[in-house]
DNA sequence: CGCAGATTGTTGTGACGTACAACATAACCG
DNA sequence: CGGTTATGTTGTACGTCACAACAATCTGCG
């Protein structure tokens, strides 16, 4: 419980203080819900909600009780002072936007670039926008920053080991917008903070064993969460779905393995088929809805039964319980409902019961700057800050 | 730490005794060490550590100090009092062994069966089985007893919910032995226990992201720990790494599905190409070694490769430090030392340092009574008897 | 409209577990 | 053989939570 480390007495209190700060993070609740689910004395919710009201992460709403016998409970919400920085670099542009606990996006601006963003004007870019954003809100309380990106990130201590698309290596990014914010700041990997803004607030909520699958333009990623803790991975590399092996030669993906996933299952060749230059994920969803032509669907199914080998090979070393689609795999299993289910059951150990549950990802655009929000957020429940 | 559940002082109390008693079954230590690596005060520590001797848990040598300066601190070692029964049930035998904290093996006997054995006659060898070996020791104290299935189990409750070798399906094996021998008792998928005391006990020691991969007569299975902790998935039937998917097409492995690391590595093939009707696992190594022909280094050089291109995906889906492998497929790397390696690196994400430890399992015939035995085991750290 | 019942917030007391400091013990070292 | 160092031991202090008694506020009923 507190890993290999022994506990003290006070590290219980801080235990239960992030206990308390993450279930209101998730959702607001009462007082009265906070003492059931943590099955702690009402006298010690209430002391503890008090602390975290002091310290200014917390509010309680006088209003509650709906047709409920007794006295009513309050609502405890977080406060809106406390804000997180979110950053999200890619090819073409660096978004950057502020937000609150519960996972609200306060505001949120994209700047374009050209040419992939330099690690420094990345920076310059968040460090500017975040300025100008914050300084909206009076009240706001800067807690912290992170940052979103598409590549291979050691999650510990946030630097970058590559990131193809964006020619990066080695670039210690969250050290970096740290210093230039003055707060303390994270970095991870895009599609693993989405499986973690999933996990909690999207098509995974209450879920303790999820798999996130994400398909972006650049390829597939993921995240895993597993007995409620997102995995990591010895070095925080963990997730990478995309490389999952499912058959032999085929083309080569982007590190130039051949036979992966995301050789097989590309949003290029959906748009290519579909005659397409560019869509959005809606446009790229009725397209595929509306063109029945044999070349199209063909490459749909091709896509799926892809996706369904990795997901199978997924299922049976994970046991997941529910599997998360976002990017433009959500639009491909709209094309063609069911299919993928099927293929999976076939490949996937046959258990009685509980078949694994896959759904499409509920959040929109939001879902990296969201994801990325949580890594100041995890540290702030940690270690819950004076005032 | 406490899961969702809120913390009480007591709760410390057993979470600090479990650490203790814990790091003291991995390995003797003395109380110095244990106040070192637990953070806690010399006094806790004292009184902790008397608390398990007085609940004939663990026993306090006086020998210790080997030319350190200052006051020799005493070697505290498991007691040999506590006992757990591991039964590992088989095609064509039923293992059943006592094993005493610290992993170590008392005594084994292998009963064997012309016919898979049914449920009952399982439990009913194992009780005997037990029984017998528990009256040659006086002071014993069984504490439990736990169940290494060559199938899919449900961990919480221990139900085989399919055994296709043995020909069970929901058997719930660990509600009847327990009943039997009258202790709580476990049971778990036996390649996932297999990965569990090559992790405390084995090549996978101080490791905190670890895949297990075990060969065996009937299949390929395997277990995993990330982040410390033994992965169990929704339904505690994660780890199977014989279904993950390597190409298309292929032949059936035991589930039905092709193309499976299952259905490309198989022993009874290595046995086939060797001219060998049965091997021990030394002699199928030796023959492997010594057999240079075509033919077998071919197929050596095939299973091999499958076994890379499955060993990649999980690498890239879980990003472990260290991978172990064992039953056959260790015998397998022997006969070309370092080409496993060789292809996993050209299929695994190019990371600059820290290169994938992949090992040879040190846990020999003992390995599944072992895993067995930490069922029980891990049971009584979360909850410490009295007496 | 008022009262009974139910549920929850509030307050004071007690129990439990660890930290800390002072002292005791036992090795090594010159 | 005394000084140094590291560790075990003991008694006190502090922090956290549970519990019980009481207060507050809702629903439901006549």
């Amino acid at each position: 419980m507190f890993g290999e480390q022994g506990g003290r007495n006070d590290l219980v209190r801080r235990h239960n203080l992030a206990l308390v700060l993450r279930r209101v993070h998730e959702a607001p609740a009462t007082r009265s819900e906070l003492t059931r689910v943590s099955g702690l004395n009402r006298s010690t919710i209430g002391a503890l909600v008090a602390e975290l009201v002091d310290r200014g992460l917390v509010v309680e709403d006088e209003a509650a009780g709906a047709g409920q016998v007794g006295r009513p409970s309050p609502l405890v919400r977080p406060s809106d002072a406390p804000i997180a920085v979110a950053v999200n670099p890619e090819l073409d542009a660096v978004t950057v936007a502020t937000v609150r606990l519960g996972g609200r996006v306060l505001a949120k601006e994209r700047v374009t670039f050209d040419a992939p963003p330099t690690p420094e004007e990345a920076v310059r870019t968040a460090v500017d926008t975040a300025r100008r954003l914050l300084a909206q809100h009076a009240g706001a309380r800067l807690v912290g920053a992170g940052v979103a990106v598409p590549g291979i990130v050691r999650r510990v201590d946030g630097l970058v080991r590559l990131a193809p698309h964006l020619g990066w290596r080695d670039v210690p990014i969250a050290a970096m917008v740290g210093e230039a914010l003055g707060v303390q700041a994270g970095a991870a990997n895009d599609a693993g903070l989405g499986a973690q803004a999933e996990w909690v607030f999207g098509a995974g909520r209450g879920v303790d064993d999820l798999v996130y699958v994400h398909g972006g333009a650049s390829g597939v990623g993921g995240g895993i969460v597993s007995g409620g803790v997102l995995i990591g991975g010895a070095t925080g590399h963990a997730g990478e779905l995309g490389h999952v092996g499912i058959r032999r030669g085929g083309s080569a993906d982007t590190i130039g393995v051949r036979g992966t996933l995301e050789s097989e299952v590309r949003r290029s060749a959906l748009l290519e088929v579909l005659g397409l230059e560019a869509a959005d994920p809606d446009e790229l969803e009725a397209a595929l809805i509306a063109d029945r032509s044999a070349p199209v669907r063909a490459e749909v199914r091709r896509q799926l039964d892809a996706l369904a080998v990795a997901l199978a090979s997924v299922i049976n070393l994970l046991n997941p319980s529910r599997i998360v689609l976002g990017g433009f795999l959500s639009a491909l299993t709209a094309a063609t409902p069911g299919r993928l289910a099927d293929v999976v059951a076939t490949r996937a150990l046959p258990l009685p019961d509980e078949p694994v549950d896959i759904r499409r990802a509920e959040l929109g655009s939001d879902l990296l700057l969201i994801g990325a929000a949580e890594l100041p957020f995890t540290r702030l429940f940690a270690d819950p800050p004076p005032a």
